[in-house]
DNA sequence: TAGATTGTTAATCGATTAACAATC
DNA sequence: TAGATTGTTAATCGATTAACAATC
């Protein structure tokens, strides 16, 4: 934590991966743990656990360590999977559809309330329990449900100009699979992009350097 | 660069940005950029740009900038976009389809010559204009053709099992999208792990704390 | 040559790690 | 109480930014 009392970047995302590591020590009847212990586990340093935590406050108790259920349902709330944020997703080509039946996104505090395309040979179509509408519905949509989250499964070429319409039918947060770096120029909006092609552009490089003997390499990500 | 040759992790999760929007400027037909232009379209520093470049050599001319056509290709080569790394897939579900049929894996050095399934009714199917084989074909499929690269699409529970068998047949990188913080033991083994659920999780935790007024937030990634 | 912009060194900033007093 | 482990401050490390001499 800086000065004030913003979070930085790094910890945010972090705090995901404690979330799942919790989440399975509860599966496994875990019911304390100490930061070192949790370091070991997750491959960081116990200090950095401490630290990353008590940006939001003192979950742990001297000399006991952290009790996994509580310290697993506090960060949870810091993150907001106890919301329901109306969730909709643009695009139902091969991607779209993958997403919206293989993410659970209740878990993760978002409701998956209408699926998208501008295609009218999907529309219609059922998609994770949900029927595809066509996009010319989408503005009616947005103004009698109002969603806050959009998912973005489209291609490059018409992200900007979906992201804009979106924004101005209230929508305050994107998670963006589209190749387009989405740089919306409005302030308060919430943007994550996911660059599949990236990922597996660094792992080439990974492949590609290892084999050549630039003997540092040793990855692994998180 | 540190004292060694050693490139850090921070300026290789940078390269395929980089190598993205000089394919874009390519196609905008833009010959030359210099790193002060380069930086105001990414939204990064100049200095930065530099520095992450000279780690590779002096791609640039001083008082001229960057040609994009030349440093596209450098970068393409430093990534190893030009490699053609057998790789397979494991895991034909929703998403491991959906990045069969979506991913573009030439254009990154990479070539999809087998999709695997355990399970025997989707064995047979066609997925990106491969058919979709049985798991129990697998041991014999890397001796035969030795892919280097595997895209894991399978369930957590089996994906550790599944990894120390991949890595016995000579699998020497993972691309590991199943929820599962895939560390193998052995040494030279290069992992790029994505977690979609955990950066839904950060989209959550954004929208969460922005809708409550931490006045501080205003997120955009990589 | 003069102007522009790089490559590179030095300064700053932030994030991680170590240390330890507080306390359960 | 004694032992363990946190919360937190201080030290270190690395990454980003600024500055500028080199050079096209």
């Amino acid at each position: 934590m800086n000065k004030s009392g913003e979070v930085s970047a790094s910890v945010i995302k972090r705090l995901p991966r404690y979330y799942r590591f919790l989440g399975e020590l509860i599966r496994q009847k875990v019911e304390r743990i100490s930061s070192r212990e949790l370091a070991a586990l997750m491959k960081l340093t116990a200090s950095q656990i401490r630290q990353d935590l008590n940006c939001f406050g003192g979950f742990g108790q001297q000399g006991y360590g952290y009790n996994v259920m509580d310290l697993h349902e506090q960060i949870g709330k810091i993150l907001g999977v106890d919301r329901r944020f109306g969730t909709i997703l643009i695009g139902a080509g091969n991607l779209g559809r993958a997403i919206a039946s293989h993410i659970n996104f209740e878990a993760r505090g978002c409701e998956l309330i209408g699926i998208f395309d501008s295609d009218r040979e999907v529309a219609g179509k059922v998609v994770a329990q949900t029927t595809v509408r066509h996009t010319d519905e989408l503005e009616f949509f947005c103004r009698t449900f109002k969603p806050e989250v959009a998912v973005l499964c489209i291609p490059k070429a018409t992200t900007q100009a979906v992201a804009e319409l979106l924004v101005s039918m209230g929508i305050k947060a994107f998670w963006n699979f589209s190749h387009y770096d989405l740089s919306i120029d409005y302030e308060d909006i919430v943007v994550e992009n996911v660059h599949l092609g990236d990922s597996l552009l660094t792992l080439t490089y990974g492949v590609t350097h290892l084999l050549h003997g630039d003997d540092e390499e040793k990855k692994e990500d998180n």
